[in-house]
DNA sequence: ACCTGAACACCGTTCAAGT
DNA sequence: ACCTGAACACCGTTCAAGT
């Protein structure tokens, strides 16, 4: 005999983390909360506190897990760098996550991954020792900046009617922005307008990938 | 006759963001409380309501306060750049607000005016229009993220005992990543140790300039 | 050891009442 | 119009009690 809400599994901190990543992608970093938590998992807080320390510590997991599978086997940057924005489009939480993971001190575990991932290839590409931090930095901080906008621009449209067109975003984001007084803004918001997202991040990929060549 | 806990002036919403920024910078994130910041006006809750919607608002308009302050006049690129890194190390919140406001839709205050003082010097450096976005957002997005991450760090300096030295910040930094499975971060992180931050921080801008002189 | 769930301290926000 | 401050709904966390 099953109860109505029976327990498939004992509860594990891989379940507590998987379940908070579901909530996260379901109803955004809001959704996450211990009373919507315990509803999932048919338990009571104290028994998240055993297997977790505190919410934060929840958040990174997530966090971590998410970024790890993202950046998968060793490749070259330009891949890497595709495979977090698809990450981060499919996370949109995972943006303003990982920049509380990188200004987490001491390091969690997404900041090494990510400085590991990146550096691996930097060093491929045969730049000196001196230029590792450098360049290292350069492409991530590029990487995760320019998808993390992206992904939240993209999950606004998903709130759009389906009717909405790409122009209808656009003025959505532009929003109250004065034209007067910002005219180089408008100008480069006309300019995207036509241009396709996913090349557009990939060409701030090569002109960073260009940088390191002329650099070093 | 004064009172005790006399109203200096009337309440208005410059004052309001005003004491939001004094207990953001004393106190952090966590400080800027409703209770905190209606004892230090001496009101009541919905006085403040009544000059700001809610607390987001009050946290953009903090935000839009001290990175247009920073910015000032228009300066050459590295001249910007080193100014949000000065505000970031002075307002350590900013760099995580930084990041919800550029992931804000519609725009708020900040991202457009990023944008635009960083947007001028690259039409000013001669790259033509169709490389403004990228070039602009490639910029944007090291500066803002290595500056937010030094800032991180260096807020962690101050809370250790003054006597801590340049190398025992690292090994906090360093915290409890596994060096036998991240050899790039270990290598990286040693070479770092004897840098300076600021020139290591200018390093990156000029890499990313180098890259927008190489392409267009 | 693992779990339950009521209790606690704290938070943002509202609103009837005051001036 | 501007302000007061108690009340409300909600949140993360704790802990005595159960198995």
């Amino acid at each position: 005999v099953t109860s109505r809400t029976r327990r498939t599994e004992a509860l594990s901190r891989e379940r507590i983390v998987d379940a908070a990543v579901a909530l996260l992608d379901s109803e955004g970093v809001g959704g996450l909360t211990f009373k919507a938590l315990t509803q999932r998992l048919a338990t009571g807080a104290g028994a998240i506190y055993h297997h977790v320390a505190h919410k934060d510590e929840l958040l990174s997991a997530a966090a971590e897990g998410v970024v790890a599978e993202a950046l998968g086997e060793p490749a070259e940057i330009r891949v890497l760098a595709l495979r977090l924005y698809d990450a981060l489009e499919e996370h949109p939480w995972l943006a303003t996550q990982i920049g509380v993971e990188l200004a987490r001190v001491p390091w969690g575990g997404v900041t090494p991954r990510l400085l590991e991932a990146f550096g691996q290839q930097v060093r491929a590409l045969g730049v000196p020792e001196r230029g590792w931090f450098t360049a290292t930095t350069a492409v991530m901080h590029y990487v995760l900046g320019a998808a993390g906008q992206n992904a939240a621009n993209n999950a606004t449209v998903r709130g759009l009617p389906p009717t909405a067109s790409r122009s209808e975003l656009f003025d959505h984001v532009w929003g109250d922005v004065d034209p007067a007084g910002f005219p180089f803004t408008r100008a480069v918001v006309e300019q995207v307008r036509e241009h396709d997202d996913r090349e557009q991040f990939l060409a701030g990929v090569d002109l960073v990938l260009a940088g390191i060549r002329a650099v070093y």
